[in-house]
DNA sequence: CTATCGTTTAGACGTTCATCTAAATGAAAC
DNA sequence: GTTTCATTTAGATGAACGTCTAAACGATAG
């Protein structure tokens, strides 16, 4: 399931700060990497972890990488926690669909 | 941080099922197990992860235990999720909000 | 074409996780 | 008090995770 992935993509602090960054603008590789004390090589994978989740979308640019927040797999998300709340308000109160 | 917690509980798909059926209405432990085919200590397991992120409370009813959703966490995460979108909605687009 | 720079891939290591079985706790009923 | 039922705790096992070093890839510059 894909919200598998992007809660487990969320779960690390590491990649929470990451997304952090690119809600300012888009960075490259090598910029993230340079507000952590890890390896390259691990940014590297916790990128690709949030890739995979849909988080972050890559657009290469001559020799750089740069990376960008994907704002719909957000709003998926988003959307998934709503429907709890949806759901249990309208148990005990009268629902007015919006 | 907190918010790893509850990440790290939502990630795993046999929790996410347990809070959709909590969603309907408060179960016991027994029941909760009943929905699935892995043992009852495993269960046991994962009403304690959703217990530690704060996404669910127990309430000991004679023999029983009950767990019920904790919507205000759902309310916490679901605003860390907004924060994204409206700081980027705000760089290039003219806000108005809802 | 070769050297260089940015980034990723491969492989290894210790830690955390989901699951199990078996044993322990807790509350009610006999 | 002893038994019974609901649930949790303890300990074990294999898989997944975060991190590292070293090597590979890809694109630009000489």
């Amino acid at each position: 399931m894909a919200l598998a992935n992007t809660f487990k993509a969320l779960s690390d602090p590491t990649r929470r700060e990451i997304l952090n960054l690119l809600g300012v603008r888009p960075l490259s590789a090598g910029e993230i990497g340079a507000h952590f004390s890890m390896t390259g090589a691990t940014v590297s994978h916790h990128l690709a972890i949030l890739k995979d989740a849909g988080l972050v979308f890559d657009r290469h640019e001559g020799k750089y990488i740069f990376y960008e927040l994907n704002l719909s797999v957000f709003e998926e998300v988003l959307n998934w926690f709503q429907t709890f709340l949806d759901q249990k308000g309208d148990s005990h109160e009268e629902a007015e669909k919006k």
